[in-house]
DNA sequence: GTAGGGTTAG
């Protein structure tokens, strides 16, 4: 073990370490191990080195349960555990307390939450500000901004940068961007997650341009950027379909040598596309050596964007052949080109697909591709099968497009089973009722007018 | 080598 030669070495000239060494000769190497595994991800073997560990010290327990909470944001597993750590009466620190925090922000249970508020003060770690960060983070993820504004406001001078870093973005989250720039504008020991959060946070709640500016003005201040940073500016300039400025921060990333990851590439290609340089957005794309789902996604929903409806698919089978899997995203783009083409088998072959080989639950915009797709098509007896597939509070739009295109085609029969459910519904939307009434006229049924007229009035709209 | 904050697609 290279742990006991660094020791050797270290006590050959200070021999009085050697005693201090020898009493806890055990601790560090296993610890390293845990850490390791944590690090790497293996929980099971972090649990496994956890539990052949000799002396357990408070440290470990806290190793394990910040790996447990670390793993897909399900806190679940860092709850039980902590419930083992209470029951072998082996105590809490502040850390155990920030790392339990938030393991009870991510299973999203309020009344844990003021439980654990409790018992922090109890305990008197309530003025450690890690711990009131934590805190703050779990108000946050409970959207309590009442709360978290209060903590906030006590905290006073013990308020760090991850502090006001946690607040911008609940503001963010909630929509009080204003107030966010605020807390931003404040704080004058900015470091680069701050930008990165209020940068973020205006492309996230659309403002785009604002973004812009205050990346102008942290280039002014001479804070150098990542790719946190330059993934939200591309994305901005995506909104603004700025391609000069989109240009302008590629070169940026290469002048700057900046970390090149999927990120980056992905927000590359999406921007280039948005911008209207589908041959630079493709360009990127295989100049990448590691894609994900996010990126074979863009480029198949880019190109499809573009009228590349056959380059797009052909890129979907591409994706599928190298053993990508496709999500719900990626199945909304390629619907959504088949509808654009016209191409009904492909869309129904592909939307089969989505059902047997990806056990994907089919959403509203699956639904409602296919249903479009059918319903132009004239086949409205296939389409309505697939209205009947979908949740009864999500049919309303499919049976609107569904009826439109039984006038469209006159199929009356069909239209007036379909005029029946939507009624049903009892929409107060004006356009279902002027689509109602104008199929009834079709379908002459001059009494069911009149009704749909009254109806319109009733709900205040003119005929 | 124990904790808290920031990034991508429809």
């Amino acid at each position: 073990m290279d742990g006991v030669g660094v020791v050797s070495i270290v006590t050959a000239e200070e021999g009085s370490v050697v005693n201090s060494w020898m009493v806890v000769s055990d601790g560090p190497l296993w610890r390293r191990d845990l850490a390791h595994s944590r690090w790497c991800g293996l929980i099971g073997d972090a649990r496994n080195v956890f539990d052949k560990m000799p002396h357990r010290d408070l440290a470990s327990w806290n190793s394990l349960l910040a790996a447990y909470n670390s793993r897909s944001g399900d806190g679940t597993e860092a709850l039980v555990l902590f419930k083992e750590m209470m029951c072998e009466g082996i105590g809490a620190d502040s850390i155990t307390f920030v790392i339990i925090i938030s393991a009870i922000a991510a299973v999203t249970k309020v009344e844990y939450g003021s439980s654990i508020h409790g018992s922090v003060i109890k305990n008197g770690f309530d003025c450690y500000v890690n711990l009131e960060n934590a805190m703050l983070g779990m108000y946050v993820k409970y959207g309590d901004m009442n709360a978290a504004l209060t903590l906030f406001t006590e905290m006073g001078d013990r308020r760090d940068v991850v502090s006001h870093t946690i607040m911008i973005n609940g503001c963010i989250e909630t929509g009080f961007i204003e107030l966010a720039r605020d807390i931003f504008d404040r704080w004058f020991d900015k470091d680069l997650v701050l930008w990165n959060s209020m940068i973020s946070g205006y492309v996230e709640s659309n403002h785009p341009n604002e973004a812009l500016v205050l990346f102008e003005k942290m280039e002014n201040e001479e804070i150098e950027p990542d790719q946190y940073t330059v993934v939200s500016i591309l994305s901005a300039c995506a909104c603004l379909s700025d391609l000069q400025y989109g240009r302008h921060v590629h070169r940026l990333i290469l002048t700057k040598n900046m970390l090149h990851d999927v990120f980056v590439g992905t927000a590359l290609i999406d921007m280039y596309s948005k911008c209207g340089s589908i041959s630079d957005a493709m360009a990127t794309f295989y100049k990448m050596e590691d894609k994900d789902v996010f990126t074979w996604t863009t480029a198949i929903g880019g190109l499809a964007n573009f009228g590349y409806v056959k380059a797009s698919l052909e890129l979907f089978y591409q994706m599928e052949n190298e053993g990508v899997n496709p999500n719900e995203a990626t199945f909304v783009c390629v619907l959504a080109a088949c509808r654009q083409a016209g191409l009904v088998e492909e869309g129904c072959f592909l939307f089969s697909t989505l059902v047997r080989n990806y056990k994907i639950q089919p959403k509203v915009e699956h639904f409602g591709c296919l249903i479009d797709l059918l319903s132009r098509a004239g086949l409205v007896h296939q389409a309505d099968e697939f209205v009947k597939a979908m949740d009864p509070g999500e049919r309303l739009v499919a049976y609107k497009t569904l009826l439109s295109a039984c006038m469209n085609h006159s199929k009356i029969d069909l239209g007036l089973k379909v005029a029946d459910e939507l009624k049903r519904l009892g929409s107060e939307d004006h356009a279902v009722h002027v689509l109602l009434s104008n199929f009834y006229a079709l379908a002459g049924e001059w009494s069911k007018v009149e009704e749909m007229r009254r109806n319109m009035k009733i709900f205040g709209q003119s005929v």
